[in-house]
Parts: structure tokens; sequence; C-alpha cells
DNA sequence: ATGGTAGTAAAACTA
């Protein structure tokens, strides 16, 4: 159990939680982390591989379904006031296993794997834009700016020209169109700083994804930052550091995404 | 040129 005054976040999207647990629990050995939030996780909860987790000494929640979606959290302290999708009583489909959202040493958390849109002129981009205005209305609801909230996970947007490779080509891409960076910016100008440009705001070619389909795509640097943590600002003026850790990219069968973690202290 | 690989889970579908 770490100092109460410091806390250790990460996102990782596992793209297959069960084909990755060498990997995840690797590194939560060397990474004492107080939370990690994971997504894409593409099990069904009777089959969520929860043994592994409690047996390290971690509290797990997790909520997914069959081949696709699921979220989960781990943390070695109390996982406090769970909650699953967004309850806000507003649409049809309540996202369940895209939306993780809990308190951990009295920090919020909020974990969400943002719907990919497919295609700018497929209806699922549609939703993934309303994605966006539907969490916004959530923080706006159900948070204050001035609490500590720490959102991460998957957001499928690549923010700005220096989150993804060659950008002059990606702007009928559905994770970086203008509009999906819109509809991602307007939740995070609600009150949100985006913890990896607080440190490293002019680094080029620091991506969180590299598409499996691509030869040597890191190599040859072809990735998009879209996976993100940001914090409220009274909680982002206590960060110290927001690093991506491509060391598990090293290992055995890695995820096409990678380790983004945050510290804060204070 | 519109591919390519990977996971799930059992033939496509999603990314």
């Amino acid at each position: 159990m770490g100092d109460l005054k410091t806390f250790f976040i990460a996102t990782f999207n596992a793209n297959g939680i069960r084909a990755r647990m060498h990997i995840i629990l690797k590194w939560l050995e060397k990474n004492r982390v107080d939370c990690l939030c994971i997504q894409e996780t593409k099990v069904q909860d009777a089959d969520f591989p929860e043994a592994p987790f409690t047996e390290a000494g971690f509290n797990v929640i997790f909520r997914g379904q069959k081949a696709y979606n699921g979220v989960a959290v781990i943390s070695p302290h109390e996982i406090e006031a769970p909650v699953f999708g967004f309850s806000d009583g507003q649409g049809e489909d309540d996202d369940e296993t895209r939306l993780a959202r809990c308190t951990i040493k009295g920090i919020r958390v909020v974990n969400t794997y943002v719907p990919q849109g497919r295609a700018i002129d497929d209806p699922n981009y549609q939703k993934k834009l309303a994605w966006f205005a539907r969490l916004k209305r959530l923080f706006e609801e159900q948070y204050s700016r001035d609490e500590p909230i720490v959102w991460c996970g998957d957001m499928n947007v690549a923010p700005t020209p220096l989150d993804v490779y060659h950008p002059e080509k990606k702007e009928d891409h559905v994770c970086y169109h203008v509009d999906a960076r819109r509809a991602f910016n307007d939740v995070v100008e609600w009150g949100f700083v985006d913890l990896f440009r607080k440190f490293h705001p002019d680094e080029p070619k620091q991506y969180t994804f590299y598409d499996y389909r691509l030869p040597k795509a890191v190599e040859r640097g072809l990735g998009w930052r879209i996976d993100h943590i940001l914090a409220t600002r009274p909680l982002a003026e206590r960060a110290v550091d927001c690093w991506i850790d491509l060391e598990p990219r090293k290992w055995k069968k890695p995820s096409d995404h990678t380790f983004l973690a945050a510290r804060f202290q204070g």
C-alpha cells in the first residue's frame, strides 16, 4: 500500500485480456500502480480471468461480452462505487462494456473504450460523436471539475497533427476527422488536462497504438496517440510525470496498443 | 494498389 499522497495510474488496451495475461501480470509486477484501466478485454464475465489478479493481491472489476469490447479496472486498493455504463437514463444502450467508473484512494476514475466509428459515412461514426457528447453530459451532471477525476482509456482520437503519422492523409479517418477531434476536445474542455502533453508538449512520434497489419510499424513510426490519461485541473497540478511505456511491446505476443502511465504526488 | 494481422470463437466480425 503506497503513501496516500501519491497516485500511480495506467491504461492499456489489451485487445483480448486472456491472450495478454502474461504481459499484464509482468507489467504489474514491475509497476506498482494504484490503478490499471483495461479496454477491449473481449471476454464475457463468466470467463474473465479473475483469479490470477486476486492471487497477486489485486481487486478487479470488469464488464464484458463475447468477442468484442469489455472494460476492467485493477487495483491493490479498495475499488469503491463501481458503475458500468452511463447510468444516466438517457440512451437505449447503456454501453456497460465500454465505460467503467469507480473511486480509488479518493480519486474518481473513468475508464472508457470509445466506439471507433468504422468510417465517416457509417452510422457508427455518428454514434461515436454522440458518445462523446453523452460523456460530456455525464461529467456535467454527475461530476465537478473541481474534484480529482482521472479520465483514461482508448479514446480512438488522435487530438492533433502531432499525434498521428501522415496527418495530411488522415483527414477522413474516423480517429482524426475534424468532427471526432472536436467531439473529444469538447469533453476535454469541460475541465480536463491531457497529461501526456503536459509533460511532452511538442514531442512528435509519441504513439500508443501501432496497427498489426503494417509491417514494422513501430520501427517505421506508423502509429497513433489515441490512448489518453486526462485529469481535472486540481489533480493535474499534482501530476509529476506521464509516459508511454513501449517495453511491453518487446515481450512475446504484445497488444497493438501499449501502456500509458501517469504519476501524481503531493 | 484498398491489401496487411490478431483475437475471439468457431464463420465472420471488428479493429
